[in-house]
DNA sequence: TATGAATGAGTTTTCATTCAT
DNA sequence: GATGAATGAAAACTCATTCAT
């Protein structure tokens, strides 16, 4: 597109963003099956028409605003799990980055879409996709943690991964059901609670007698 | 039991379970999305107002057919766990029961359902009801594992069970998605290799050496 | 119809006046619109089916409804204005009949089925023959006021009475529609007030004098 | 007045006229219960769903299409009537008035919506609120034509009004089910005929005799 | 960029009616 | 007489999408 100048290029990036909030917004109050053309259009006060301009169906504005969710929650996690080596301290964090999620709301929009995408093989295609990193960044933390202990080489840090990204889904799926986050924060206060023995457990040398 | 209440009675008309039949089979077919009247009627090969005849709507169709599901799997899952007090067992015995459920292709039925709950508020509700029964039966077994051992009294069992609950939900969510039981089943494998290691530590005496 | 035996005719007189009966409360409470075969049904507690053993169709049994009232409604009209010349007697004895009306709530229903007339040319049409006797029947009581009057052969008998039954049939659609029925009181007894005024009217000789 | 606010602007919309008058025409020919969005699209040559763009329901276009008539005739009517004071007048403008209601078919039309409103309760209410200024029309010009003469006092306006309004809506009601208008006219011709006499007695000292 | 108008295909649901028992 | 089950047709309405401007 050589033709487009910088002024124009930030307009329409203006305007995807306003499209991208509207539907972000309506997901979050009106869920995966409220999020039609109309109703995202009635929320971002443009016209409907407006979306097949910016992208290519309605399934498509709600992957990219996915998509954008994703990659700035992602590294927002990346940045704040940086150096981070102990579950106590992994649990903390993980808390405050799962209030923030839970604040913004936007946790719940992208729990919606990704609800959704039953409705569609590909739509569930491009939400997998947007898993992998996750995936990814999971190992990466898990690994960081056994590192140097005796559980190292034990546990397999790809399943661990594998069943942290999946008990965060879990809980994001069965919280968006019954609408009531009281359960996932005992979840996490509990975790808060077990984290240090478990730390003791696996920064110390265990010495495992007969139980009998 | 001869003679049956004229409610059961309606409940299990042959009629009923045929569409119930057709209704889980369109599902685990089409997805929530694609579970329409006309395709529910289609795969059944009958009248699409014969489904308004025995149920109130589609929802309504969906919801007892998660139901019914929901029932016989618990009842299933129930008996096969009825003794079991260790973590080996316990793996072994749920690696089983969740291939059961993936065979009969029911599970991916019913995760549909739940995944589209998230287009209905009503049927979200709905949906959660049915969960309570689950985390009541999965916080018995907690009870039962860390009965009598030393971390009875640390770990919280409604947490837990509500933590177990999630990640089966989670797994079965990651796996509808990208439509691969590799990753589900190579978490349950990690699970078997590390559950007598888990039942070690349980049942033991532990003495916690200082790292350092 | 040799092989019916009195007691089973009897008997289909009897379920026949049981759907009449179902249609005309259903026709009360619900509307035209609501008084459909299953509607009608539940209110008389009998399978929809059942009405198709009786009559040939729904529109057949809601004229059969209107038409058992209207006969039962002209009879007892017939009766109570036998012996009426005056047009005082005559408002006081059509405005209890009309209370009769009203309190039985099925001049509710029927104006309903008239209403609803306008869905079908041939209900219509049905609905138009069970007029005439009632013309008749006005225009006979007509004939009876005037009779000997200064106003005979100056008053047309066919059209008054055709008057007569639009304005009862206009006051009925105006009541039915906004479900108040004080204005229609206030109509009567505006009539009772003024009937003795145009006794005196009808059985004077008037001189007409100048205004000037 | 050369700038319209927004919403009257959107009421003019040429595609909403077009929409009210195939609903119109579409009543006229079918009746109540031929005006389905298949049968106005058909009429109309346009898509259903552009019912849906212009109005929220079926209902609701019906229920404009009835305003917009009854405000454009009782203007009309009330320019027509503006200063008649006495009888004869008055019916020889009111029957070329229904003339011209007849002649344009929407006077069929609006009863038929009036007619099926009896299928919904709250279509009821919208025609009730509809006739309102009717009925206040109706008793201006009867307090103009009883004004100054003997019966002044004597005859209530709104009661009359309320019965003129009624009888003109029951003749409506008779002639659209028998679907024909000779009654109707035969009444007016009466009307005619008995008026002059009618102001005469208006207009006159009466002298009662006694008629024994 | 943005919009009002328009559309085709689809949805859920309801209805009158029929049929086998 | 009566009923449960079943059906074809049609209803109202919604949706994603397109098009002319």
């Amino acid at each position: 597109m050589p033709s487009v100048t910088p002024m124009r290029r930030q307009a329409r990036t203006a305007a995807r963003a306003r499209i991208l909030a509207a539907a972000l917004e309506t997901l979050e109050s009106a869920g995966y099956g409220g999020a039609t053309a109309r109703a995202i259009a009635l929320t971002g006060g443009f016209n409907q028409a407006l979306i097949y301009y910016h992208f290519e169906s309605i399934d498509d504005l709600l992957i990219a605003a996915l998509e954008d969710f994703s990659e700035r929650r992602l590294e927002r996690y990346r940045i704040a799990l940086r150096d981070v080596t102990e579950l106590t301290p992994l649990v903390a964090t993980m808390t405050s980055l799962y209030e923030e999620d839970v604040q913004s709301g936007q946790l719940a929009a992208a729990q919606e879409v990704v609800a959704g995408s039953a409705s569609s093989r590909e739509l569930g295609e491009r939400v997998v996709s947007l898993m992998d990193p996750w995936f990814a960044f999971a190992e990466e933390v898990v690994q960081r943690l056994v590192h140097g202990t005796l559980f190292e080489g034990v546990i397999p840090p790809k399943e661990l991964a594998y069943a942290l990204v999946a008990l965060y889904f879990g809980v994001e799926t069965l919280t968006r059901m019954d609408g009531d986050r009281g359960k996932a924060k005992a979840l996490f206060e509990s975790g808060a609670r077990l984290a240090p023995l478990a730390d003791l457990i696996l920064h110390s040398d265990v010495q495992f007698g007969g139980s009998s």
